[in-house]
DNA sequence: ACCTGAACACCGTTCAAGT
DNA sequence: ACCTGAACACCGTTCAAGT
């Protein structure tokens, strides 16, 4: 059967998944689907653009457009937005990593920073802070999970450095990105409060 | 001469500055350096170990410890010190990626972590809360300008997306990242009040 | 102690030629 | 239209052997 784009962002994430990123290679790739190196170029303009793809495919779930307008206040939307958002990052393996690249790479369709710039402008904020502050969400959503998924490859795969507490990583984690989108939030409805007065 | 551990990292950081991270690779300075590549893994481990010195070259000046106290108030402070880390982070081409990526590597050994905690234990958060909350604000630093960072490299080397206002990018960028702190300091400010209550 | 030579096992990308 | 074969110009890392 012929190869389809489809075909090849798929073989892709299913490598990322099993492998990780430093191991998805194009030769790689091309054997995993039997076929020449060079095939994958009539289908993908390169590494890049197929990593594009890819990062597509990882925030589609999370920011996919919702077709009714959401009952709930502004912080609890962007909230929800932000921990879906962070939640498909971690399903799949160095998920935060090719999104952070594809992202800087301006290799991304999918409106991720759109969708969290609408409860931030919800919530009062202008239209010229509105994008900065999604903006800066979004960097923090992925700088965290970025660090949680190295973090969990280090010590899943030997020792990590043991530097302090014992506790259990992965509450651990996901109160450190409770407490960071807190402060946004906060930040957020003060500056509306003080623009308000 | 004898080649030294400073010499590598030192012709590394030249590489860096001249032809970006993509090109800074262990055959090219070994090059420029004279010397067969085999001889460079008598000095540092490996790449990733290599870029961990060059990181901390980076943070070196941003991150130096204060030698007396500062008078400032700790919002003033941590402002400061985020604002050097982003001036650090700028002076060097791909700075911020090769930052970002030492730091999820475990390869940093320059304590950035912890000059921003200071500030925000000054502030009155909690032990427990003041590292995930300078964890919180170094992502968003990282991210952003990584995400200048890459927008300049992409402008200055060809035709940018040019999605709106054709305004300078620079204060731009520097507004957003303004706005951004704004975000964490008042945040801190009012989970500090609602804590002492 | 420090470095060379040479190899090993890879990369991403291009492109004439085939079907 | 889609793919192969083969090449080009690279990688990071190791390690016996030299000095």
């Amino acid at each position: 059967m012929q190869l389809t784009r489809t075909d090849v962002v798929d073989a892709a994430v299913a490598l990322l998944d099993e492998y990780g990123l430093a191991d998805l290679s194009m030769r790689r790739l091309a054997t995993s689907l039997g076929v020449a190196p060079g095939a994958l170029y009539w289908h993908v303009a390169n590494k890049q653009a197929l990593l594009g793809a890819v990062a597509d495919r990882i925030l589609l779930r999370a920011a996919a457009p919702e077709d009714r307008p959401s009952p709930e206040d502004w912080d609890a939307r962007l909230l929800r937005v932000a921990g879906a958002l962070r939640d498909a990052l971690l399903s799949h393996r160095d998920g935060a990593e090719v999104v952070a690249a594809s992202l800087a790479a301006r290799q991304v369709s999918v409106p991720v920073r759109e969708r969290l710039a609408e409860p931030v402008r919800a919530a009062g904020l202008s239209e010229d802070e509105a994008e900065p502050a999604a903006l800066a969400v979004l960097h923090f959503v992925l700088g965290a999970t970025t660090d949680e998924q190295s973090r969990m490859q280090l010590d899943s795969l030997g020792v990590l450095p043991d530097d302090g507490a014992p506790v259990a990583l992965a509450t651990d984690a996901a109160a450190g990105f409770a407490l960071g989108l807190t402060l946004f939030v906060d930040g957020i409805r003060h500056r509306v409060r003080t623009l308000e007065r």
